[in-house]
DNA sequence: AATTTTAGTGAACAGTGTTTACTTTTTGAA
DNA sequence: TTCAAAAAGTAAACACTGTTCACTAAAATT
């Protein structure tokens, strides 16, 4: 009975636990990892530097939340564009855009998740299997996406849906990774005439859903 | 007439300059930025750690030569494909396949040279303009091929050059991106059945290909 | 009320990039 | 060849970093 509710203790040391990471996120958010560290998230939250170590084994272990986090609400917004019942045609453009949007609203946040060649973020034993991880989940609603316009003879009959969902996503994550380097982009030299970015965001999703389209109909 | 040779001093301040930049090459190729620090490099080439800095004004810019070496590497690569005179399907295939392929020989230097949120390595008045770099030179080579490509009757008419090749630019770079920092990419979970990196690759550019195509012929 | 567990801390360790004052070596000219 | 100037190289320090450890103070449990 008791271990149903939570304690006082347990509270306090949530709330205590919930303003590092509400620190570490403002911090985060504007400056990135670089910005950030354990002796200056300390003096914001007027503990010392050893008292973080209490809450979380490392730096990285924080900044993991931070990413995670991130990652469930870019699945929030994904999923509110893919469980609509709209036409399929739309829903998938809104899709694509949706998550390139979404990424840049949090560029440093984005760039960070897809750091490290290593197994660091990968998928190695430690790590909860790739599909259970937001990333993850993320990706199987583009793969289901893809299996409908292919069921629907909207993509090619003879399209793996999980092999072209990995080459659109990829293809959306490099967008998305392109913007959040060149601030500019689709710009690249002062004089050049190119249209605003939320143009060229549908522009790119255009070519990508084209290349999956079958062909001979309007 | 003295000044065109070279002095004695000057090649030999030019060969610690080339033992410091080899020894940072060797680590920064197997460790990436994180395992590169000055103190170290000085240990490895036998000097003080601020004798690297009558070399090198700063570490950042050590690290952008090296990428910058990297770049020019993937632009000679991709001018021994684009230069030839291959039927004009083959050669951009190559050339989509090249980029990806040599990001991936060098995942340490590709990544870090797509790294900041910032203008640390944008387009500000400090660095040179984007289409000098060799970043933008290889740029161009895309965007040549895609012109001819429109030309030929390939692609559609309908399109911007400049903004198509930076859509296919995005998308490769994506999938670089994507497989460097998931090494088994496209593999991601264990089980998962797909087929080997290079072929990934090819299916990728192919999407592309296909979504630059002009429709109604074979 | 006594004991055990937890929260929190100051100080230290081993690193980092970088600067400054200083010495040694090399160079170019009188 | 001698001598001043410039360049090469360095030890030590500054201001940081993440992390650990021995320790105290305060709760929680028995």
């Amino acid at each position: 009975m008791t271990d149903i509710s939570i304690t006082p203790a347990e509270r306090r040391r949530l709330k205590v636990r919930d303003s590092i990471i509400a620190a570490a996120e403002r911090v985060f958010a504007e400056e990135g990892e670089a910005g950030l560290s354990i002796r200056r998230l300390a003096k914001k939250i007027d503990y010392s530097p050893a008292a973080i170590y209490k809450y979380f084994a490392s730096k990285d272990d924080l900044v993991d939340e931070l990413k995670d986090a991130f990652f469930d609400r870019l699945l929030t917004q994904i999923h509110r564009i893919a469980d609509k019942e709209t036409p399929f045609s739309a829903r998938m453009a809104d899709c694509l855009a949706t998550y390139v949007k979404e990424g840049l609203s949090s560029p440093h946040h984005y760039a960070a998740a897809f750091v490290g060649t290593a197994r660091d973020t990968g998928l190695d034993a430690s790590h909860p299997d790739f599909a259970q991880q937001s990333k993850g989940r993320a990706f199987r609603v583009l793969m289901g996406m893809m299996a409908e316009g292919i069921e629907l003879g909207h993509f090619r009959k003879d399209l793996d849906p999980e092999l072209a969902a990995k080459s659109i996503w990829a293809s959306l994550h490099g967008l998305t990774m392109m913007m959040i380097h060149i601030p500019t982009y689709p710009r690249l030299s002062a004089d050049s005439e190119a249209p605003d970015r939320e143009t060229f965001i549908q522009i790119h999703a255009d070519h990508l859903v084209r290349g999956l389209e079958s062909r001979n109909d309007s």
